[in-house]
DNA sequence: AGCACGCCGACT
DNA sequence: GTCGGCGTGCTC
């Protein structure tokens, strides 16, 4: 009997591969277990079970695992079902899966290291004169493949080594470098016979003629009280000390200084707020999403913004944990804010795990491991997309706030999957439920509600009977613009003026499209593009310098145009910076800040905007979409929309959709206690239906105009869509491969397909980009256009000119 | 992807 | 003569 095992590696290769194995290794190994194998000439890798069987494959050879890491799955096989699922859905290599779903903490690094072994004389002298030099320079120390072609002045070793290896003079070992480190803390144990009084007097006098170690000391006692132990940092804060002082105590013997493995994710301070009494209209919906729960595996809850979804959500999640189960609470990245953390953290103290793309390799490795624990801190985990990858063993409840989020859809690189969708498969393998929050749902999931696909409730009303905000229009054609800058009208000056002279605060909330500052001619109108892209270079006020927001291209901003010679280059459009500018010079006597992705790169600026706004030091916010997730603010009584019309005209089925979903929770910023807030749209189209549909909170009406859309135009809900992108360096290339690629799918697969057609920024990087759509109209057609893709794509893969041919396929894209 | 092999041009 | 450029094929 042979014994074989199929190992996802973590590279971006088709399939898994297959390595033999002895009966030993056949019955340790499981499904999900970590293994080293060496792939090519020279790498190993650590790779995941994925299969284990008997058929020995036909076409090539097998080669044995080098290793096995663990006694149990490190990955369940739930998970691996998961992965294999994602990888099948999205046409994405199952090893990009496994990237995006392990810590690389958890894949060691391996360097291939030459031993020597022990031969005999007779074997020595059989060796060639190349053999001999590296066997005898083995004496010294174990070497890299890349020492012995040094010493052999060769550039392949491999061969030679291949050769020793089989005759047995050396062998191949593995550095596995540990790249985890757990932080570890200082901190000092107290000698337990000083924990009786009489012991401690005794101590305090031996004491008596070092005055400095003796007060230490008595710090450390009442400081560590009933404590295990105290940590040295802690200490510090409360009395000041030399390390010398402590050492001397601890050769005294009254203490120990040790260092621990500390959790990273601890909690600093807690205030907690088990009261959580819900109003009775928050009551009833609980009631009403738990009878759903009963009938359906997934509900939407259609809540009004301020309606008090996230404290029904923790009655949700306290019943899940009191059955035992972990519960997945997902946020789009951005809403990752300390505000929603806090207010969790208020009800499950240090149940509570965060897993956010932002934190560090060695926090998120704490996270999943305490996960894979199952460990009393990660009971409710919250999380952006990647945390429906983490290794749940008992998961009950999905929660998925903000459920329209198109950032719910990673996009760049693979595997690109949408989390929302994931979780919704993710919980079929794991009998989960899930809960689908939003104030602006989905086309798609309004679609499924409404077809009983899922559950559905709603809430109507804000929380504490609060009015929903009273939405304004200004026409822009009709009104007077205010004399220094003509994107704010007069009329809304005026009102951000009345607002700010009550002590109200203001958002000020404008769309990055058409607001990217311009360098420009003011005589012929010459605009500076980029090297690399077909994008204009936006200015930078700070740097004086002209940059790509795609590739990083920057030119220092000049005066004098290329183009017609005059000395009339200068700064046009009106840029965020530029907004804030002028706000400051309208409103002299306010605070003015800005938040956007330039002022928020750092870990936790983005907080610290949010925090300085939460406590009012700042009287007018001027920000971007990202101002909108979800943020609670109690003293907001005004939003501007500055320009409004720029979320109504790009070109994107889903355009009056998101339109309506911003607008909507932008307006849903204001008056959020207390009395009812004010929101003003600037605006060339007052009559706009989407906009009347904002100022009447009419989501019905928006949703059945938009189907009636999408099923005309054959799009989602309708149809399932792929897209299909192309890049290369050379635009001939592109166009000839794309020319090729568009005929194969077109006899092969009968079905709708669009392009391909050169996208709205057709040169990034370097790079031509040329795009395809495809509408399938039911699930089925998803397995067949894959397996017609598949056979196309491995004959395009067989034309070597096209090589060098980027195909990148999007399933779901926004 | 990452790497080795192999075949061509410009150098000590 | 050789170093090294990149086009090509392969990884269980």
């Amino acid at each position: 009997m042979n014994y074989y095992v199929d190992v996802i590696l973590p590279l971006p290769l088709k399939g898994t591969f297959t390595y033999e194995l002895s009966q030993d290794e056949f019955n340790k190994l499981e499904i999900g277990f970590r293994v080293a194998v060496s792939f090519g000439k020279r790498k190993v890798y650590t790779g995941i079970v994925n299969e284990l069987h008997n058929s020995k494959p036909k076409s090539y050879e097998t080669k044995p695992i080098e290793f096995i890491y663990d006694d149990k799955s490190l990955v369940s096989q739930n998970q691996i079902d998961f992965w294999n699922w994602l990888s099948r859905y999205y046409f994405v290599p199952i090893g990009d899966v496994m990237k995006a779903a392990v810590p690389s903490t958890f894949l060691l690094e391996s360097d291939s290291l030459i031993i020597k072994k022990e031969i005999s004389d007779d074997m020595f002298h059989k060796m060639s004169d190349e053999e001999c030099l590296i066997y005898d320079a083995l004496d010294f120390q174990n070497l890299k493949l890349n020492d012995i072609s040094e010493i052999l002045n060769k550039k392949n070793p491999y061969r030679i080594i291949q050769k020793m290896i089989s005759s047995g003079y050396v062998e191949l070992n593995y550095e596995l470098k540990e790249k985890y480190r757990p932080k570890l803390l200082n901190v000092l144990f107290l000698e337990s016979r000083l924990i009786d009084e009489i012991n401690i007097k005794d101590s305090l006098d031996l004491l008596k003629s070092t005055p400095k170690q003796k007060e230490l000391l008595l710090s450390i006692i009442s400081m560590i009280q009933s404590k295990e132990y105290l940590v040295i940092k802690d200490l510090k804060k409360t009395i000041k000390f030399s390390d010398t002082t402590l050492k001397s105590l601890e050769k005294k013997g009254f203490i120990t200084i040790k260092k621990i493995k500390i959790d990273r994710n601890h909690i600093t301070e807690v205030n907690i707020d088990s009261s959580n009494s819900l109003t009775k209209l928050q009551k009833d919906v609980l009631s009403k999403l738990n009878k759903q729960l009963k009938e359906k595996d997934i509900v939407l809850l259609h809540g009004v913004t301020s309606s008090g979804k996230t404290e029904i959500f923790i009655k949700l999640i306290e019943k899940y944990l009191k059955l035992g189960k972990q519960v997945l609470y997902l946020l789009p990245e951005i809403s990752l804010t300390t505000q929603i953390i806090q207010k969790l953290r208020n009800h499950f103290a240090d149940k509570i795990s965060v897993y956010h793309s932002r934190y560090s390799l060695n926090e998120r490795t704490e996270v999943w491991e305490s996960v894979y624990n199952n460990k009393e801190n990660s009971q409710l985990v919250i999380g952006a997309r990647s945390s429906v990858f983490l290794p749940f063993d008992d998961l009950g409840l999905i929660i998925i706030d903000e459920e329209h989020e198109v950032s719910y859809k990673q996009q760049d690189p693979s595997p690109r999957y949408n989390a929302r969708d994931s979780a919704i498969y993710l919980s079929k393998i794991f009998k989960t439920k899930i809960i689908l929050g939003s104030a602006t749902p989905s086309i798609e999931s309004t679609y499924n509600a409404r077809n009983n696909k899922y559950g559905f409730v709603e809430i109507k009303e804000r929380y504490g009977n609060i009015e929903m905000p009273f939405i304004h229009t200004i026409d822009m054609k009709a009104e007077p613009k205010h004399e220094f800058n003509s994107v704010f009208s007069k009329k809304l000056v005026d009102e951000i003026n009345k607002a700010v002279d009550l002590g109200k605060q203001v958002i000020l909330f404008r769309n990055r499209r058409g607001y990217s500052p311009q360098w420009q001619c003011g005589s012929c109108g010459h605009n500076i593009m980029c090297d690399n892209c077909d994008v204009t270079l936006t200015y930078h006020l700070h740097s004086n310098t002209l940059r790509c927001h795609y590739c990083g291209f920057q030119l220092k901003a000049e005066i004098k145009c290329d183009s017609c010679g005059m000395q009339t280059m200068g700064y046009r459009g009106d840029g965020t910076q530029q907004i804030e500018e002028v706000v400051k010079e309208i409103f002299p006597n306010s605070n003015v800040s800005r938040m956007d992705w330039d002022t928020t790169r750092g870990k936790w600026a983005f907080d610290k905007i949010i925090n300085s706004f939460a406590d009012h030091e700042i009287d007018i916010l001027i920000g971007t979409q990202m101002i909108t997730k979800g943020l609670d603010f109690k003293n907001v009584g005004l939003v501007g929309v500055i320009n409004t019309d720029h979320f109504l005209n790009f070109p994107d089925f889903r355009a009056h959709e998101k339109a309506f979903q911003v607008l909507t929770q932008v307006a849903g910023r204001s008056g959020r206690s207390g009395e009812r807030g004010s929101v003003y749209l600037q605006t060339y189209q007052p009559d706009h239906p989407i906009i009347i549909n904002v100022i009447n909170n009419d989501f019905d009406k928006m949703y059945a105009k938009q189907l009636i859309e999408r099923k005309d135009y054959k799009y989602p809900p309708f149809v399932r869509l792929i897209r299909i992108t192309m890049k290369d360096i050379s635009f001939d290339k592109l166009n000839s491969s794309s020319d090729w690629l568009n005929k194969a799918i077109r006899t092969n697969f009968k079905g709708l397909v669009l392009g391909p057609v050169y996208p709205e920024i057709s040169r990034i990087k370097n790079k031509y980009h040329k795009e395809f759509l495809v509408k399938l109209t039911d699930l089925n057609d998803l397995n067949i256009f894959r397996s017609k893709f598949q056979l196309i794509m491995k004959s395009f893969d067989s034309i070597s000119k096209y090589r060098s041919v980027k195909v990148i396929v999007d399933v779901d894209p926004n």
